[in-house]
DNA sequence: CCTGTCTGCCC
DNA sequence: ATTCTGC
DNA sequence: GCAGAATGGGCAGACAGG
């Protein structure tokens, strides 16, 4: 398939609103296609390089790009940064200016869909001292043979974000309407029996079962381009043969969320309640010889815990088996878990076994997803039991400490409690339901402290300046917030975090307004912050902001005297304070105070 | 050899 | 991670 | 309610460049 085409039907999609509208657009796409390359396709239209759990990355992301860009168009940084800023897509910088620019060469040559992946593939490969000149190199030439819209979907996969308003579920649908003659031939009996129920919705309630057949697969074997292959080669029987298989990721299980205990439990019933414990989440392969990890995205660790793995060999005593945990750093001599920011120094490569000594992990076991065979569609009561049969808890490896109840001032008590043992909060699983790998449903639900409408803490920040937003916020010229405290005893604010999240057009359109009234070129005198925003605006607005915990920083600058900079974990825009003028900023001995109470 | 910037991936 | 938006 | 796309802090590692 030509790049060129390809890039024509993909714009069809970018403008198109109706996501059942998208789906048939690309089905056609997959009309156009064929079974040797209909795995690239995928991977394209995802804007990822190969399975889910096998991703490559490029070890290059938008600054790279931009220096390929201005290579070769011969427009300098600053230029395609201001460009940047204006459009909110680097994909549509490269598309205007190679329009913009005179007549493509006559020598170069067109562009095909397999060869610039494989370009990709390239790129990905190289590594060491050049390396990111090389990788330069590569994309510098694929934008000199692309047209504008190609340029576009170039840059767009470059940054693994394709912007197209599709993604995993509607390719699925795609497939399924693709395969649906196919399916509906091999499931006959079915589809007469349907007819007679459906009538004239047979064809798309049927099309509704297929794609969550296709769906049941994906989520244990994530790999979209390879379920599209088997697809292409035998039909649908093709994916007959997929099971969940040790060694091959299963897509984890998501919670919900609720603003209150009582809420969950007027939708759940009587729960299991755990502690939701702060530190990685590990699903764990083990057949008796080898150990395999892997985190919430499916990224493979098993290299990374080595201590893990030999928890594992020492303690599980049932075969082939996966399972999942959350992985903690853990203060022996203390008998405390470490804070995520300690947890986190283990995701490392080197010095593994000096940092393991340090922080050793400890395995908190939940939940069970196979054992000599499938356990996904089992109960959840069913699956703790064959799981605390598996393993003999030790030192480093746990079950979750558990409540089974619907008493909700009994779940509010162990709340309490599971806080003040520095947890994050609890949650709490529907005692039936099936492993919903893949999915955010209603089995698992969580609850912190920032989601309750009482207990939660918000501060009330000074707007400091502002980035430039991406896609959709580009058209209001704002992206995100700086935000910082008041130092009463200096006279100046301090940053202590960008603010991105929670804000709505509404809030964009307002803010756009208020703030282009009292820009500043330079930063002001009273600021103190360790990153720049786009703009600079003078002390004048103030907003609420919701947070999870205050961190040690060391890029904001809040509390720089005292702690050497504090900022927001997880901070969200709750409320524009427009009843509340730069006085009424939350200072910053404030925050320190809540800082040394947590 | 050191430092700053960029990237990817945890949450 | 959290949140908003269009369907 | 789903699916998709905005956005956060912060850690380690890879490179570039002085």
């Amino acid at each position: 398939m030509l790049f060129l085409d390809l890039s024509k039907m993909l714009e069809e999609i970018e403008k198109e609103p109706s996501r059942l509208k998208m789906m048939t657009l690309a089905s056609q796409i997959l009309d156009k296609t064929n079974k040797k390359e209909v795995d690239v396709l995928i991977y394209l239209l995802l804007g990822q390089f190969g399975a889910t759990y096998k991703e490559i990355d490029f070890g290059i992301a938008e600054k790279t790009i931009i220096s390929a860009l201005s290579k070769a168009t011969g427009i300098d940084k600053e230029k395609i940064n201001k460009e940047l800023r204006k459009l909110g897509d680097l994909g549509l910088v490269g598309e205007q200016i190679i329009s913009s620019k005179v007549q493509k060469s006559l020598f170069s040559k067109k562009l095909i869909v397999a060869e610039v992946y494989s370009s990709f593939e390239k790129l990905a490969k190289m590594g060491g001292k050049g390396s990111i000149a090389d990788k330069t190199n590569i994309l510098v030439q694929m934008i000199n043979n692309a047209n504008p819209i190609e340029a576009k979907y170039i840059i767009r996969i470059a940054q693994k974000n394709m912007r197209l308003g599709l993604a995993n579920s509607t390719i699925i649908d795609s497939l399924s309407l693709k395969f649906l003659k196919d399916y509906k031939e091999s499931n006959l009996e079915e589809f007469e029996k349907l007819k007679e129920d459906y009538g004239e919705d047979v064809e798309r309630y049927l099309r509704y079962k297929f794609k969550e057949k296709i769906e049941s697969k994906y989520n244990i074997y994530p790999d979209l381009g390879g379920i599209a292959k088997k697809l292409f080669e035998k039909g649908s029987n093709g994916l007959r043969d997929i099971g969940i298989t040790p060694f091959v990721p299963v897509m984890p299980a998501l919670a919900e969320r609720l603003p209150s205990i009582g809420k969950i439990i007027e939708k759940l019933g009587k729960s299991i309640v755990e502690p939701k414990f702060d530190g990685f989440r590990l699903q764990c392969h083990y057949d008796g010889k080898e150990v395999k990890l892997f985190t919430r995205n499916l990224e493979d660790m098993s290299e990374i815990f080595p201590d893990a793995v030999e928890t594992i060999k020492k303690s599980v005593k049932k075969y082939p088996i996966i399972f999942e945990c959350e992985a903690i750093g853990y203060n022996e001599k203390e008998d405390k878990y470490y804070p995520f920011q300690v947890t986190m120094k283990r995701k490392r490569k080197y010095d593994i076994p000096g940092v393991s000594k340090q922080i050793p992990l400890r395995l908190v076991v939940f939940d069970i997803m196979y054992l000599k065979g499938s356990l996904i569609d089992k109960p959840l009561l069913e699956r703790k039991q064959i799981l605390e049969n598996a393993m003999t808890p030790n030192k480093n490896l746990i079950f979750p400490e558990n409540i089974y109840t619907d008493d909700v001032p009994r779940i509010q008590k162990f709340f309490e409690r599971v806080l003040s043992e520095g947890n994050e909060g609890i949650m709490l699983k529907d005692p039936n339901a099936i492993y919903t790998a893949g999915a955010r449903k209603f089995a698992w639900v969580k609850y912190k402290k920032s989601y309750s409408s009482r207990a939660k803490d918000t501060l009330d920040l000074l707007v400091m300046g502002y980035f430039s937003g991406k896609g959709q916020r580009s058209k209001f010229g704002i992206g995100a917030l700086l935000v910082g405290s008041y130092n009463e005893k200096e006279n100046r604010y301090e940053s202590i975090a960008k603010l991105g999240s929670g804000l709505t057009e509404e809030n964009l359109e307002s803010l756009q307004k208020a703030l282009s009234e009292i820009k500043e070129t330079e930063k002001p005198k009273e600021y103190v912050s360790g990153i720049n925003p786009h703009v600079w605006v003078r002390p004048k607005y103030v907003v609420e902001v919701l947070y999870d915990e205050i961190t040690k920083s060391p890029t904001h600058l809040c509390a720089k005297d005292e702690m050497g900079g504090l900022a927001l974990r997880f901070p969200r825009l709750i409320k524009i304070r427009s009843d509340k003028n730069k006085v009424q900023t939350s200072t910053t001995k404030e925050v320190l105070e809540l800082f040394k109470s947590q």
